[in-house]
DNA sequence: GCCGTTTTCGGCCCGACTGTTTTCAGTCG
């Protein structure tokens, strides 16, 4: 039983509950729990399981949902859980999936006109019989079938940060340009660096609402206006994100930010800190009574809470207001702090530059160091190289090292970690190696022991210097590799092997949870590009994001350490 | 269901927009 699963189930009664009518706080109780333990770096089995610890430590367990976490780990299951879904069947549950449809509508639709399933909802919306209950109509039995058929397509989805990205920066400086507008800036999700958006938030000032949200209505990446009042619009892309803007007066401008960078989470600590301290945050001010004392900009918000401004990538009340509090906020790392690269392919597999091109656009970059990283013989699709092939490689590199100067390039490999355990290249060929970044690309569908084992093999290897594309889930894809964090971070800290970062928004990852706890184990971390072209460095910046995220200083990364400091780390 | 230098009860974040209503509940972020 993982965490998250208990998560899981936790989200199912509350959504359950929420159908039910219970008490709303109830219901945030279980969400908060579900969290709270999706989040959690360690695995709430191994707290159980130590008599030192209890899980009432964790904020929002008590007693009740601490025995119900217990059950649910020895057991594999929750009564109370069969007992909800014996009442409520799973498609009432589904219905919330559509958008203009909560727990109190699927709940009347269940109870009023028996409707149990998706497809029974369909039907009911043709036939007129939703358009005729109370608190229905016309315009939601259409916005239901609409819900429906999108659905059945494929439903919204988050799309990558880098992806949103580009089209998000043109519509900005579009409306940076509108007459009227004083400031214009992307808040929600995006500014907080996420590696996947559900949608845009944009934010800006002006004294009159209505030019701002023409201009945008009527830009050429707009396909249709969803809905629109006096201070808040919200937009589809061509692109199929959808993008709300808000528009504010201009003293109010710092707190809009604060208001919609969120996350959720996070704003509820801070309003209930305003509240302790008798004022009232909104995203117009800070509030004592009718007086507004703060909003122009952020750090007005934070200090009349008596906290200093926080960096929006670790907005997710996992601990920063208490950091803020004791006025030990993290130093992030910024992009400028990378040194190095220690991933990238070169036209003998499957990179479309030359050695000596991907070390010149490094260099321009002002990077430091590399390490070239082409893909083992296993990796055909990519004509990954073998042991002779390779040691030519390595050669081709020393050529290349006499002729591009001010920039050490190491003689690397991306040695794949193959399905029967063994690594795809011999250990004397492995030993003459400068940098080795162990990964499994084949074989994620095993069971997890078969995989642990895999890695362990990888782990202990004296001649394997990271582990690269490493990840309880797959980015872009609905699955993860099974794999237990955990485990394979221990060992990993206890054989001195690095963890890498990889900044490439499709390419098989560690998430942030995951990287913070790396960087509780003393693990050095690494941040690559794995630059299949010259142009590949460009996504750096999205693997330092990520690594804000989980709330790494430059100390925490090593490729950060001038290269006379990292070669220290190789030895 | 959780939580507590306003503790064991009575709170629990806040506002905009829509569609249904004739003043507001539900949904959403």
């Amino acid at each position: 039983m993982q965490n998250g699963d208990v998560a899981k189930i936790f989200d199912e009664l509350a959504d359950l509950l929420e159908i039910q009518n219970a008490n709303p706080f109830r219901v945030r109780a279980y969400r908060n729990a579900a969290r709270t333990i999706g989040d959690l770096p360690e695995s709430v089995a191994d707290i159980l399981a130590d008599p030192e610890r209890k899980l009432e430590e964790l904020p929002g367990i008590g007693n009740d949902l601490a025995a119900k976490i217990r059950t649910i780990v020895e057991t594999e299951g929750l009564p109370q859980l069969e007992e909800l879904r014996a009442q409520v069947p799973r498609g009432v549950v589904d219905m919330m999936r559509l958008p203009g449809l909560g727990p109190k509508k699927a709940a009347a639709l269940f109870k009023e006109l028996q409707i149990a399933s998706l497809e029974a909802l369909k039907q009911a919306s043709e036939s007129g019989a939703v358009a005729g209950l109370k608190g229905f109509g016309e315009k939601t039995a259409k916005k239901i079938l609409e819900g429906l058929g999108k659905l059945a397509q494929a439903g919204p989805q988050r799309v990558q940060l880098a992806e949103a990205l580009p089209a998000a920066e043109v519509i900005l400086a579009d409306l940076r340009n509108c007459p009227g507008v004083h400031e214009a800036e992307i808040a929600g999700s995006f500014r907080r660096r996420r590696e996947t958006v559900a949608d845009l938030d944009l934010l800006a000032t002006a004294a009159d609402s209505a030019p701002v949200m023409d201009r945008l209505a009527a830009h050429p990446l707009v396909e249709s206006v969803l809905a629109r009042g006096e201070t808040k619009q919200r937009v589809r892309l061509k692109s199929g994100i959808e993008m709300d803007l808000r528009v504010v007066p201009r003293e109010s401008f710092g707190a809009a930010m604060q208001y919609f960078t969120g996350s959720k989470e996070h704003n509820i600590v801070m309003r209930r800190r305003a509240q302790e301290r008798g004022l009232k945050i909104n995203e117009y001010g800070v509030f004592r009574g009718e007086t507004s004392i703060a909003g122009r900009t952020e750090a007005e918000v934070y200090a009349a809470v008596d906290l200093p401004w926080i960096p929006p990538e670790i907005r997710e009340n996992r601990g920063e207001i208490e950091r803020a509090e004791r006025k030990a906020l993290p130093k992030l790392v910024e992009p400028g702090d990378i040194r190095g690269d220690l991933h990238m392919h070169t036209t003998a597999t499957d990179g479309t530059a030359t050695i000596r091109e991907m070390a010149e656009a490094a260099k321009a970059r002002g990077l430091e160091y590399i390490a070239i990283t082409d893909h083992s013989k296993r990796v055909s699709m990519a004509n990954g190289l073998d042991a002779d092939r390779l040691r030519a490689h390595w050669k081709e590199i020393e050529k290349v090292r006499k002729q591009v100067r001010g920039i050490q390039i190491l003689r690397g490999v991306e040695c794949d970690i193959l399905e029967d355990g063994s690594l795809d290249l011999p250990d004397d060929v492995l030993a003459e190696a400068d940098w080795v970044l162990a990964v499994l690309h084949y074989g994620l569908r095993q069971p997890r022991d078969q995989i642990m084992k895999r890695l362990m093999t990888a782990i202990r290897s004296p001649h394997v210097d990271a582990l690269g594309h490493l990840t309880g889930r797959m980015v872009g894809r609905r699955e993860g590799v099974d794999l237990d964090l955990d485990a394979t971070l221990k060992a990993a800290a206890d054989h001195g092997t690095m963890i890498e970062i990889n900044a490439h928004p499709n390419r098989l990852d560690i998430d942030d949870i995951g990287a913070a706890a790396a960087r509780d184990l003393g693990i050095p971390i690494v941040i690559d590009t794995d630059a299949h072209s010259v142009t590949g460095f460009d996504v750096m910046r999205f693997g330092v994001y990520q690594a804000r995220r989980a709330g790494l200083e430059a100390k925490d990364v090593a490729n950060t350490r001038p290269w006379a400091e990292f070669k220290k780390l190789l030895a």
